[in-house]
DNA sequence: AGGCCTCCTATTGTATACAATTTGCCTGCG
DNA sequence: CGCAGGCAAATTGTATACAATAGGAGGCCT
């Protein structure tokens, strides 16, 4: 994607989660390049991504209004994640090599530093967090999985979840990373896949028992 | 997508999956659109589809080249459609109504009759098999899932695979479909799932076997 | 003669003007 | 008073002109 559409995807996405707008209101493609500082051209393919995203949704009338995500949008999402990345383990287990892994060690090194103290570090975190994930997936070697992960991935879910971890949930998350590898090292499939399904699936219920307490991250 | 943007996605599809053009050659956008009869506008739309259904894939400095599917990616494809159309199929089983089983019944006997004959009629399989399936996936109640789905199922690629079905083949199919009415009907996700795996990897098979025989339709 | 630099061309990216469609209102008629 | 029809405004869709960028060819210097 190219400066003028990648600028505007960023900003209207940050536009969009930034919590300003209001889930269900409607949005013009001329404000949304106001916004993203573009003329409209960039900003529609923008708004096509944001659409695949389901972070914008379209009237039968072509108009576009903010997405309003139910709480069975967000199982949704983690239930087609931990199918998907759970797939993604499995292969890369079976492809991952030492030097591979050791790469991964490396990654979750800087992530436990991250949440190991007494302050955790969440934004250290999520992004040794990403940089692991994305690894994996790039190492199941499927262009295809990673093109569907790469729009099912929420990176501002991810964030909200991330802020509701304790320090001990993000604790048990760098150790779920250290079984992972595990995994790898023994090349057992099933093994990296249940972890990994677990993994996503405890995010998920962090996710929404703080949603469920009236949270909104801060 | 509109009219113009819709008319250019499926032409130059068709364009692409006709045979004519040969895998890795350059496309311009300008080509394109005079292939599709509209301007650049909506054929950029209709190429960022293709693209993301890797019909179509870009050189680093952005240009446009016709994608070359190696068995892998075929491979590829039919994996993520059976796990992810074995989920919808567990979904459906938890969620069908009666009388959408009945409905479901109704376009299987038009399956049926398509292929029950000595001449089987393909079109008529295509179509009863395509709205047979995206009536499952609809059940299956996860709009992600369906779009995902949507950009997995690549038609043409079934055509292909269809043509390559012995009247035998034909029949068998319809039959898997009866058993996942079966399943429906008996509210078992696991079975509804299996039946579905089964149905989707053997049509893999029959794919690359005819591949791999040197096919190419007719 | 070979390699590098520069200019030219081909191609993609962006902005803007214009066309088509839809919505909501307002008026007029029953 | 309500409803239908149509008009006007808002919004999305398409075409085209212009800008930016990448690739390739040709000439120049060593």
């Amino acid at each position: 994607m190219s400066k003028a559409s990648e600028q505007a995807y960023a900003k209207i996405r940050g536009f969009l989660l930034g919590g300003t707008v209001q889930p269900g209101s409607q949005l013009t493609e001329e404000q949304l390049a106001e916004v993203a500082g573009v003329s409209r051209t960039p900003v529609r393919e923008a708004m096509r991504r944001l659409e695949t995203e389901m972070l914008l949704v379209r009237s039968p009338s072509k108009r576009i209004f903010v997405a309003d995500w139910s709480r069975d949008d967000i199982d949704e999402m983690f239930t087609l994640r931990q199918m998907l990345e759970g797939h993604a383990a499995r292969r890369a287990a079976e492809r991952l090599t030492p030097a591979e892994i050791d790469r991964l060690e490396e990654v979750n090194r800087e992530l436990h530093e991250a949440v190991d103290g007494d302050t955790p570090d969440i934004v250290r975190f999520l992004d040794a967090n990403r940089v692991f994930h994305e690894a994996i997936t790039e190492a199941a070697h499927s262009p295809r999985l990673g093109q569907v992960l790469a729009m099912l991935v929420e990176q501002p879910v991810v964030l909200r979840t991330a802020r509701q971890y304790s320090a001990e949930d993000l604790k048990q998350s760098a150790r779920d990373h250290d079984e992972l590898i595990a995994a790898f090292r023994a090349g057992d499939p099933g093994w990296a896949k249940a972890v990994m399904g677990g993994h996503l699936r405890r995010a998920f219920h962090t996710f929404v028992s703080a949603d469920e307490n009236g949270a909104d991250g801060d």
